[in-house]
DNA sequence: CGCGCAGGTTGGAAAACCAGACCCACAAGG
DNA sequence: CCTTGTGGGTCTGGTTTTCCAACCTGCGCG
C-alpha cells in the first residue's frame, strides 16, 4: 500500500521515541545506562527496551566492562557511528528553525573551525535545496513526466 | 533534567510517528489528504492530527483550492522546504544501512547527476565523520577537557 | 434521487508510555 | 556482621497514543 521508501525503512529502526536521543548520548560518549537515562529524560524501562533493540539491529554493542559485579556499557558500532551525519543535520535544522536563542550544542571540526553541517550533492558539491532536486524514481518505479 | 539540545527540540516538532512521512509526501508534491493517507499508510485520524500540528507550527500551509465544495491542499512553507535536507540525509542512511537491494527512491540534482547527498563541514567542505568532530559546547555549557 | 468523492470526525480496542517501586550483586564503612 | 550505596536493570498499575473501521458532510453528476 504505502510507498516503498528508505525514509520509512530508516524510521522503523530509529523512529521510535527516545531512540535518537539515546544514540545522541552514546555518540557523545555517555555509554552507561544511568547516564543515558539522566541525559535523555526517558523512563528506565523504555530506555532498556530501546537499547536492546539498538543492539539487536546492530547500531550498538553491549560490552561488559566489569565482571564482579557485572556492569555494561553501550558502544556505537560502525553503522551506529554513521548516524552522526543524520543527527548533525537534524541538529542544524533544529538550531535554525526550532530552538530559540543560540545553539545549545556546538561542534568543532578537525579543520579547526566550528562545524556547521551542510548537505551537498556528492557530484557537484553544491548545497542541496528542494528546488534543485527532482525525484526520478519512486518506490522502485520511474517517475513519468 | 534532560540535556538542552536542538535534536530534542526538533523531535518535538517532527519526531512523532508519521510526521516525517507526511512531510515527505508533501515535498514530493502530493498535497491532498487522501493521497497522503494512501502513500504513507497512516490512519486518517492520526494524519489529520499531524497535518493540523504541522500547519500550527508553520511547516505546512493549508490552502483551499476549491470553494464549492470546499477542498484543501497542504503546501510546504519555506521552513517546511528546509526539511528536505533532513529527509535526504535520513534517506541516504536508510539506503546504505537498512534497505535491502537498490534504493527505492532516486533523485537527480540540477547539475544533471544522480543526487547522492553528503554532509560536509561548511568551512573546509570535507565530508563529516564522527571521528573528526568534537563537541565544544553542550547544553549551553563549555565542554571541559 | 441516489451515488461518489474529498476531507475529514468519532468510538472503542490495542499498544506505547510513564513514574516510581522494587530487585540483585557486590563494595565499602562502621 | 549489618547497613548503605551503586549500576543496571525489571515490574506494576495507570494514563496517553495509536490504530481501525465506520460514519458524516457538502456538493457535483447522471
Amino acid at each position: 500500500m504505502a510507498r516503498e521508501c528508505s525514509i520509512a525503512n530508516a524510521l522503523e529502526v530509529i523512529g521510535e521515541r527516545w531512540t535518537l536521543l539515546a544514540l545522541r548520548e552514546v555518540l557523545l560518549g555517555n555509554r552507561r545506562f544511568d547516564q543515558i537515562v539522566q541525559q535523555t529524560g526517558a523512563s528506565r524501562d523504555i530506555l532498556a527496551t530501546r537499547l536492546r533493540k539498538l543492539v539487536e539491529v546492530g547500531l550498538l554493542e553491549r560490552r561488559q566492562y566489569e565482571m564482579h559485579p557485572p556492569r555494561y556499557e553501550y558502544h556505537p558500532t560502525e553503522v551506529g557511528q554513521s548516524l552522526h551525519t543524520v543527527l548533525l543535520t537534524l541538529m542544524a535544522w533544529g538550531n535554525d528553525h526550532v530552538t530559540a536563542g543560540p545553539p545549545p550544542t556546538v561542534w568543532e571540526h578537525s579543520c579547526g573551525h566550528e562545524l556547521r553541517p551542510q548537505v551537498v550533492c556528492a557530484h557537484c558539491r553544491q548545497e542541496v535545496e528542494l528546488g534543485d532536486s527532482r525525484a526520478v524514481r519512486l518506490g522502485g518505479r520511474p517517475v513519468e513526466r
